[in-house]
DNA sequence: ATCTTTGTTAACCAAATGGTTAAACTATAC
DNA sequence: GTATAGTTTAACCATTTGGTTAACAAAGAT
């Protein structure tokens, strides 16, 4: 086997394929630009991973399975609602702000080609929002919360933690914020975020 | 002049030039689909709109600004902010629904070139928050709401109205639903949401 | 009628792009 | 050392794609 300096082209490439699909997508990505972020030639790509599309693939598979199990906290663990909601906030935003490209990338690629999930989902089961749905049920029969569906909330606190970092653009124009202050509203999401439903949903 | 058949050879490329590049977007878009789209020879699109990106540009604007007079309906009337939540979500979600593919358009295309939000703030200032967040601040120190910044609130109501359609893949995969389940929920949103929110804001 | 302007088309072109190939190189097995 | 199997490269190829051109058609203007 020739293996030179560093010992694992494979995963070089993928990495560099990684940043280029994140920020291009895969219709904007070209082969030659994932060649060059990776020091390598071109043939390589083929070499390890056939085609575009598979290497397309390969990166969306780990991109997913790196967001996945930040979803599935929330979903599957025994705290209270309330506490879930306030861990999944503080860890989620603190998550993202180290892969900025994941949500946007993830959401447009899922556009391009709904199919996509429903294979992840056959092989995997992704999301399991079941267990949720009847925690939310219990606790609201208890008196916790006021009448809530699971879904809707589930909805809720995925639309406000992940739709900001997907509409960066947007928000930086109309709040006039450059990219610090921008970070420094995503800081105060933190925080912010969580009490913001809570205080919607908690019996009081 | 020569004028056929359909008098307005101009909008018939604008209209399918829309339907192509909201649905695959700037990369994925080939100006022979679109010739098709419109029946028209390829020759067309640069005889009316000299290259790909200008006339990616006119069909962004077009989107643009026809989203942006829904979003200055809750920045700029004199209703109660409590008034505003309620009317933005059933008009807006009601205005979605008409045009699914807007939200993920803009969004996905402002992140491609974020500079072009700039141009379009810098010649019409498309979105103006400073009135609502004065609202916002009066509403407080009148004891009609909790303490809340005008700006995340602003953040709070885009994400629960918007997210849903741009994550309409996901959703629909951990809901396990179809598109007619799918719609239900959303239909379900016009009321829901403006609740949550209000329920979470309002001092009570 | 014919000249001019505008609209439309088929054919063409150069560049970009995903993918292939055949040869060369490297390390290990024998 | 030499055979062998995996790795890497430069050159090449076919197709796609945005864009151009030159000829043609239709409708006023004169």
């Amino acid at each position: 086997m020739a293996r030179t300096k560093d010992e694992n082209t494979e995963e070089q490439i993928l990495e560099a394929a990684k940043n280029v699909f994140q920020t291009k997508g895969m219709d904007g990505a070209r082969m030659q630009e994932i060649a060059d972020n990776a020091g390598i030639n071109k043939a390589m790509l083929h070499y390890y991973y056939r085609n575009k599309q598979l290497l397309f693939e390969a990166v969306f598979k780990s991109a997913f399975s790196l967001l996945a199990p930040q979803l599935n906290k929330i979903l599957n663990d025994d705290s209270s609602i309330e506490d879930k909601i306030r861990n999944f906030t503080t860890n989620y935003i603190s998550f993202i702000m180290k892969h900025p490209y994941l949500p946007n990338f993830i959401i447009q690629e899922l556009n391009r080609n709904p199919d996509f999930i429903i294979t992840i989902q056959k092989n995997n089961t992704l999301l399991n929002i079941e267990k949720f749905k009847a925690q939310v049920d219990l606790e609201v029969s208890q008196g916790n919360l006021k009448p809530t569906k699971g879904d809707q909330l589930f909805i809720n606190i995925l639309s406000l933690n992940i739709f900001p970092f997907v509409a960066k653009p947007l928000i930086k124009a109309f709040t006039k914020e450059d990219d610090k202050g921008f970070e420094r509203l995503i800081e105060q999401r933190k925080t912010e975020v969580s009490e913001f439903i809570i205080n919607s949903i908690k019996q009081h």
